[in-house]
DNA sequence: AAAATAAATTAGGGACGCCTAAAAAACGAT
DNA sequence: ATCGTTTTTTAGGCGTCCCTAATTTATTTT
């Protein structure tokens, strides 16, 4: 049985090992708002329990237990944040805080009887794939949207949820998952892009937006 | 904000109140798997933030904020039991333990969905009344099954659901919340009392059921 | 290569929540 | 009223998880 702070832990190694930075000990710190030197007493923690393997200044790996571990959570919090926005009306953007509490409630057969409620959902409501009781991921070939290039029409697949007031912006504009668009023209100066959703008007979406939007090919 | 274990106290302290029981360390230590010393710990705190009022060999009485905490914790592990078992299609006997954890989730939007979700319900699957948003409790006339005599006809109200073994005995003899039975004899000898349902033929029942069975005039 | 910078760890300490053992307080029985 | 029992508190300690400050280790700059 994991304590909190240790499934927290786990899960900042995975997130971003999953976005392709390596786990140094102070992005752990700072996804979790907490020291450095709190993180080495954890991983080190955690390298004992055979959850990982930390080499200072080549960052943490999860082992294959604590790799698994990390899917259960991201499962978890996936789950509960479709059953929030689905079932009980909230919007995308309030739902991260809330199921970063319900994915600590530790219980397999809840957890079940969730994702069959919800009808086995493969995505959550920011596009995020929900592992499956075993683990798996359902891949898709997206990129994001700052790759792509002018005449390129697209499909919004998935957006960080993270990124505080992004997806409100993104409510505003009337961008949402699966929203399809083309892409106008790109701006060295200011790394700005000028999109047209199918349906709609063309606008333009900043650097920082169209960094944190991934795409599928339409 | 409270601690988990901060929330557990006042929960055990308002159970026991709510029973007729005194609030004393030694039976809020049973009642959470603790030492009364450490009891005596958190009694003190609690104090300090006004929660409770505590004298020695006297018990604990909630203060109106303590009262309102635990009614919110109340009302958050019962609307949970609710979904658990109307929505989630978990047994009766299944959902204490979940509950027990979800209660602790803190985000009063979600607690408020929840209630509507479920069609603002006033009472959980044991026949427990559920608080509403402003901690008011649903009160009926009940009294329990062994204070009944011969002759009375009674329907189930409402079921302890922490005595263990006592949810899945009711299911196998076809007892649930609403059977009408009525009272056909009662035993001096070891306190068992003979019922026989609406429908079906009559048996008997122990002292310790019909002890934890709340019931009201049919 | 040495110096400056950045990252990570160690050392030591605090809050919390729990424990055991011992002392104190209240109660009950004779 | 006193003795023994029960209840409660106090005292002291332990593990967890966090912190700051100091140190070590690696990397980058000059």
């Amino acid at each position: 049985m994991l304590t909190r702070s240790e499934e927290d832990h786990i899960k900042a190694v995975y997130a971003l090992l999953q976005e392709g930075e390596s786990a140094f000990t102070k992005d752990i710190a700072e996804r979790l708002r907490t020291k450095a030197s709190s993180v080495t007493d954890m991983l080190k923690k955690l390298s004992g329990k055979s959850l990982l393997k930390h080499e200072p200044y080549y960052g943490a790996k999860l082992t294959a237990k604590g790799q698994a571990i990390a899917l259960q959570l991201v499962r978890r919090h996936r789950l509960w944040e479709t059953f929030l926005v689905e079932r009980l009306g909230f919007g995308w953007d309030e739902v991260h805080e809330v199921a970063e509490q319900m994915e600590h409630v530790a219980n397999e057969k809840l957890i079940d009887k969730l994702d069959e409620y919800l009808g086995h959902p493969h995505f959550d409501p920011h596009g995020d794939p929900i592992p499956d009781k075993q683990g798996k991921l359902r891949t898709r070939k997206t990129k994001r949207l700052n790759t792509c290039k002018p005449g390129e029409s697209v499909r919004i697949a998935a957006v960080s949820e993270t990124t505080d007031g992004l997806l409100r912006l993104l409510d505003a504009k009337g961008l949402r998952i699966g929203t399809t668009l083309s892409v106008q023209d790109v701006h060295a100066f200011d790394g700005s892009m000028d999109i047209k959703p199918q349906r709609g008007s063309a606008f333009s979406l900043s650097k920082d937006v169209i960094h944190h939007l991934q795409v599928e090919n339409a």
